[in-house]
DNA sequence: ATTGATTTGTCCGTATGTATC
DNA sequence: AGATACATACGGACAAATCAA
């Protein structure tokens, strides 16, 4: 017999039913990250599945970083974070590594577009706190090429404590994971460490100096520089940087 | 008795331990997206471990789109698309909606930065074909404002051609999640529908009117111009917009 | 069109590891 | 140290989907 129009079958798979009513759970009931969930049991027997079924589901939603497990604990809220995405791009970065470097270009070229749009906009922003800051951490890196040890950590904090003032919290988290699939893909090629580190550091001296004197032309253009920088060292040119 | 210096455990999650031997797997072997992968029976013999452990591992790297499962067939390379990200944000955006709108704002913001920014750059890469398929699309768009009807495939497309003369793939995959973040998110709330479409359409034919004149700069204007017709349905404005 | 083989989906029962009190 | 409440892991069994003979 054909199927009859009896009900509307959401989902045929008891797994991503469950996936789905556990993230209506929290909404409805307005939980927050951190806030504690139903127990496997609880939910075995609210949603009357198997216990494999819930934890296939809860185990998906832990990969997207929407629930959080603490094995002898508990399940709670997660904080839903870009880590789902620094993993995707990781992984569609190595996958096509063997033939090409496209992904990872791509993923410079975002960041160029993007870092080089907000310099505008934290022209504006930057308050002397901020400035000086920044100044600190180029300081930093001086000694730090000097020495001739790598200085990622101060690079990464560089470009977090630039876009802070702005106010939006996904556009730090968006550019760590950037970041940090760049140099997780770089360390498993050959150009995880800079050629040329003491050029850097003069990449960032000039986007600071030209913040410092609210010229968000120059900033800009000081920005283009640094990555055309990085990107030199991905093995091939940028495309479409006019 | 203590654990002695045996062997450096790297995991003691089973589940996590076999997600990254699933991904090393693929990687060595240098399988592509659509590659098939061993069936769970063998990954439970290769890696020595329960039936429910592999299918855990591979229902985490399913939901990244890392692997895709299918029902009395088999497992397979995944694409590695930004449906994971989209997944989140939204989650991210309705979590919050409660109290405010802000994740949802940041999440325009983000896509303003970013288009304003490529309006530049697809300037110089638009030919003939793909401007006047851009014209086609707004004159679509008016005739559908004109008939009282939504045009959301439309606009979706409009954005789509604009960025794929770039050559990177990752620039209309990302505007592409955003995108749908945002129609997901509005559609909850009241907002979904555009309360001034005719308006919404003479910034599409403004953008193409610059485009055609290859004037970058009124362009970035026109892009701006409408996405603040488009921060204003969130009931809020957009801040740090010089 | 039916059967059979393969593979994923779901359930059950049981034992173990982990964190908290 | 003991008890409790969790998540973690294993094994076996059957259901459902897909494909090929």
């Amino acid at each position: 017999m054909a199927r009859m129009a009896e009900e509307p079958i959401r989902e045929r798979r008891v797994s991503g039913q469950v996936r789905r009513e556990v993230v209506e759970l929290i909404l409805e009931r307005g939980l927050r990250p951190g806030a504690p969930l139903p127990t496997e049991a609880e939910l075995m027997v609210a949603l009357g599945v198997s216990r494999n079924s819930v934890r296939e589901a809860l185990k998906a939603l832990q990969a997207l970083d929407i629930v959080e497990i603490r094995h002898g604990h508990g399940t709670y809220v997660g904080q839903a974070s870009l880590t789902p995405l620094a993993d995707g791009l990781t992984f569609r970065a190595l996958v096509r590594l063997r033939d090409d470097t496209r992904a990872l270009v791509e993923i410079l070229e975002l960041r160029e577009v993007l870092e080089e749009g907000l310099m505008r906009r934290v022209a504006g922003a930057l308050g002397e706190a901020e400035l000086s800051r920044l100044e600190l951490l180029v300081r930093g890196m001086e000694e730090a090429a000097a020495a001739g040890r790598a200085f990622p950590d101060l690079d990464r904090e560089f470009h977090e404590t630039l876009y802070r003032p702005l106010g939006n919290e996904l556009v730090p988290q968006l550019l760590g994971a950037f970041w940090h699939v760049f140099h997780r893909v770089a360390g498993v090629r050959g150009w995880a460490n800079d050629p040329a580190p003491e050029l850097t550091v003069a990449r960032h001296r000039d986007i600071v100096a030209a913040l410092r004197a609210k010229d968000a032309g120059r900033a800009q253009r000081a920005m283009a520089d640094h990555f055309r920088g990085i990107g030199a060292r991905a093995g091939q040119g940028m495309r479409g940087v006019g």
